[in-house]
DNA sequence: GTCTATAGAGGGATAGAC
DNA sequence: GTCTATCCCTCTATAGAC
């Protein structure tokens, strides 16, 4: 154990911060995150942390960075199993509800590190929305195999963007109460109504919303 | 002017931190916003500040209490005018409108300063949790009158959850989008069809979830 | 109530031995 | 790559004159 080819030893210790920083970052935010906090809770001295990631900043990058490799790797295909509507749309609920459960680090960073505003570095930024567009691309890629909307982009994108914010939404209400979960019954319902709107609805024969 | 009664001085700059206060903490977060940068920004020095509320958590419950007291005086009456079901569910969606875009400082303080978990002082947390209590009690009455719910309480606090989750989830969508909207339009239709779901079904005849 | 001045702690970041 | 030690700055908060 301890004759670990000393290659891996700076691979591994890469991989410590990360956790300790992802996990440190997620709950505090990234403002209220300090280098010693992570540094006592990984238990590698700040200047090792600096070495491997250069920068407060850096770490942010990072840990966003391999969040969303994570993410993507772990995504189920889009290619959604089931014979008909009501059976895809279940398969659809069911992998939202385990990426939103395993993967609570995407949303809480979404939340507790995106008001970072001009303080975040260009990167962060970037790697930011990189995040939310790997959501979104599986999310409109899936509700398009569901509810076989091949031809009406528009449609899948809306849902899509439905979805999303209904477990955005649900990220914030955990706050308040941590048991929170993602309340698939009303969104199945929910996109239900949409898609059958949308297909029924030719476009434009949108009621008025009623902005005086 | 300079020789405004020297009672109301204090008041006035009281004001003054606090309208600062809220504009930089829900930009920045309550971490990344320093009493310097508070004083910097409202002129007055530093020792003032801490003269008129101790401390910065002391700040934050002020800046979320003066939020949830305005909002509440600025709420539309939950008496949702309208003649049939249509009509309320517009009023309603209007007013929710109107909420969501003369009130930006509730959603972004929510989310921009509820991750301190730890850190927040206990006032902090019922504060938070006031705030959130008078906008879902809103949103309960206000759609027990659009659908006629008054004899099934269970549905209105259903419809008020989802209402507020797309609304929250909106508020996150905004900081990639700055633009973004409340899309009344599918929130119109996904609340039409849970209401008519939940007055069909009654109650208990819920769809498998899906849960190994 | 408002100011100047400052204490005391902790932040981000770096130097240089090993 | 990892360590100890440290620089310099900003932070929260207070003291005390006015």
């Amino acid at each position: 154990m301890t004759e670990a080819p000393a290659h891996d030893r700076g691979t591994r210790s890469r991989e410590a911060i990360l956790d300790t920083a992802t996990d440190l970052m997620s709950r505090h935010g990234y403002a209220a995150t300090s280098i010693s906090m992570i540094s006592a809770a990984c238990g590698l001295p700040a200047s090792s942390i600096y070495w491997h990631f250069g920068s407060k900043d850096g770490i942010y990058v990072a840990v966003l960075q391999r969040a969303r490799i994570t993410l993507e790797t772990a995504l189920p295909s889009i290619d959604v199993p089931g014979a008909d509507v009501a059976q895809r749309l279940d398969s659809f609920l069911e992998a939202l509800t385990v990426v939103f459960q395993r993967h609570p680090h995407g949303t809480k960073l979404l939340l507790g590190l995106s008001m970072l505003q001009q303080s975040a570095s260009a990167e962060a930024v970037a790697e930011l929305h990189r995040y939310r567009d790997t959501l979104m691309a599986w999310a409109r890629g899936a509700l398009s195999r569901v509810f076989d909307l091949g031809d009406r982009p528009e449609v899948s994108e809306e849902l899509a963007r439905f979805t999303l914010r209904t477990a955005s939404g649900t990220a914030v209400a955990r706050w308040f109460e941590p048991a929170a979960s993602l309340d698939i019954e009303p969104l199945r319902v929910a996109l239900r109504a949409l898609a059958a709107h949308r297909s029924g609805v030719p476009a434009g024969k949108t009621p008025r919303v009623g902005h005086p």
